[in-house]
DNA sequence: ATATACAGTTAAGCCAGCTTAACTAAAAAG
DNA sequence: CTTTTTAGTTAAGCTGGCTTAACTGTATAT
């Protein structure tokens, strides 16, 4: 198994760059923005999961539900995010991104974009063919196991 | 330039679903160390940048001196940081992770990489082969473009 | 129909991070 | 040898996130 091993070595020099780098981004991007980290991370969330209650922000980030509904308010009133009532369940609310929300947060993936452009500029076609084709075969794999929920617990 | 575009496309799939999927799991796991994210973040750049002084931290953050200060100090009655004096220029710290130190931030990192060797698990020998190659290109050119300093600012 | 559980909000209060401002001490500049 | 920069620390005070606790209103169970 010495090629699995070549694997493992690959990937974890890729992530502790890729890592690095891409936190660094994030937080002085969060920062340029005026939000804080975990406002931002919630305008994130909503990007990446759709719409939410107020109750999957909570339990995402590990606070309570009081913490999650402060900082939706704060979000709601700097017009990022809109909160609304859920039809079939009055209790509870649908959160999502607004058009403002949405902006905001295309703005700092397309900064993230722009280092991964510079450094495609630094492949050659068939490397950047190669690239491309493992990263789509990693990106399938990562969606089946999102889809498979924590197999390892019973 | 049809190929370029496929290359975006999979970078950038791939990178929604690793940067959502690993900024899930540093919050989570600097949460369960105790330590506040800016805390953790300071263990995190003296992981990748070695030795630093404090205006390095507080550059790397963007807030100031005072600030970093503090953070630093904590750290350091914590035990994850020790503070020396540069002997080469006495107002100067050299500020570095202790063991324990280490071995918390290397905890974290071994947590993230079980994810990806799960989703190894999910290829089949030459798609590995495919996808090591493929990040060594992407490592190598990352740290290139590391190297050289902001080219397109005059 | 009444009791219980659930989704979310509000208020009080704590703590951590951050800033400004004032300070110490060492290095560089003149 | 003075003056000015530079690296870092300290203290006071503000703000924001988080928690607990009490509460509203809706859905579910008995």
């Amino acid at each position: 198994m010495t090629k699995s091993l070549q694997f493992s070595q690959s990937i974890r020099s890729w992530m502790d760059v890729f890592m690095h780098r891409s936190m660094r981004g994030w937080g002085l991007f969060a920062k340029s923005t005026g939000l804080s980290m975990p406002q931002f991370s919630i305008l994130m969330q909503l990007h990446h999961k759709g719409v939410c209650g107020v109750s999957d922000i909570s339990e995402r980030f590990d606070i309570t539900n009081a913490a999650a509904s402060q900082l939706v308010d704060k979000l709601v009133q700097s017009g990022f995010i809109k909160r609304e009532e859920d039809p079939h369940d009055r209790r509870a609310k649908l959160l999502n991104l607004t058009d403002k929300g949405k902006e905001l947060i295309q703005q700092g993936i397309e900064e993230r974009y722009r280092w991964v452009d510079q450094l495609a500029e630094k492949l050659t076609v068939e490397e950047r063919a190669k690239v491309a084709e493992a990263l789509d075969i990693m990106t399938q794999a990562a969606k089946e196991l999102e889809a498979e929920p924590a197999q390892q617990a019973p």
